[in-house]
DNA sequence: GGTAGGATGGGCT
DNA sequence: GCCCATCCTACCC
């Protein structure tokens, strides 16, 4: 495993859901033997927000979203592939963060394995499903304290400046305007449009 | 380079 | 019964 930075600790993820969302950029997810650059999430803040899946209240599937931050946040999307998301704020206090792709930087060759499909390095984790499949994070993550254990968020191993990027949130219909995407400025491993389109 | 359509199951009305 | 915070393949420039 390479050389990475202390794990990021509770009161990093207690905070607005979308100064958390901009802050996960440049942090590096790690399974396992597997790690990756986070360089694209989504912002959901739960309150004020129809887009979240918070927004209409505590259920069996959201109820970690209402709970302490630093947990993670896995569920099943068109019945085949699973998002992952980080909570956030305060316990009580709906959001997470979705992590939509990385930039594979440990256990590449695994990654390959679980990725057949994936034609290059970029397509690895280019996406929420495909990430999960890459690093095999699966529902059985469901509400797994991302601060110890072996899903953890990292610092990267040397601190260094960032151009960051906002968009509005991909694949949504209600709120589909807000400007709650957070990319790396001109990194190729981001998922989906790189730019917010012309008006 | 691009897009259209299907797969597939759980959550909620 | 409808709606998805998606991905893959086929096919067309």
């Amino acid at each position: 495993m390479m050389q990475l930075g202390p794990i990021l600790k509770r009161p990093f993820y207690a905070r607005p859901t979308a100064e958390v969302a901009r802050a996960l950029l440049g942090q590096v997810l790690v399974h396992g033997l597997t790690a990756g650059i986070i360089v694209e999430t989504e912002a959901y803040p739960g309150r004020d927000d129809l887009a979240s899946h918070s927004a209409r209240g505590i259920t069996d599937r959201t109820q970690v979203i209402f709970g302490p931050p630093g947990h993670a946040y896995v569920y099943l999307i068109y019945g085949v592939y699973e998002c992952l998301n980080l909570v956030t704020e305060p316990a009580g206090t709906p959001g997470c963060v979705l992590i939509r792709a990385l930039q594979p930087v440990a256990g590449i060759e695994l990654m390959r394995e679980r990725r057949p499909a994936a034609r290059s390095l970029e397509d690895i984790a280019r996406g929420p499903g495909r990430l999960t499949m890459a690093m095999a994070i699966t529902r059985a993550h469901y509400g797994v304290d991302v601060t110890r254990g072996s899903l953890v968020v990292r610092g990267p191993a040397e601190p260094h400046s960032l151009a960051i990027e906002v968009t509005p949130r991909i694949g949504i219909r209600i709120c589909a305007e807000r400007p709650l995407r957070f990319i790396l400025r001109g990194n190729r491993f981001v998922s989906g449009p790189r730019r917010w389109a012309a008006g």
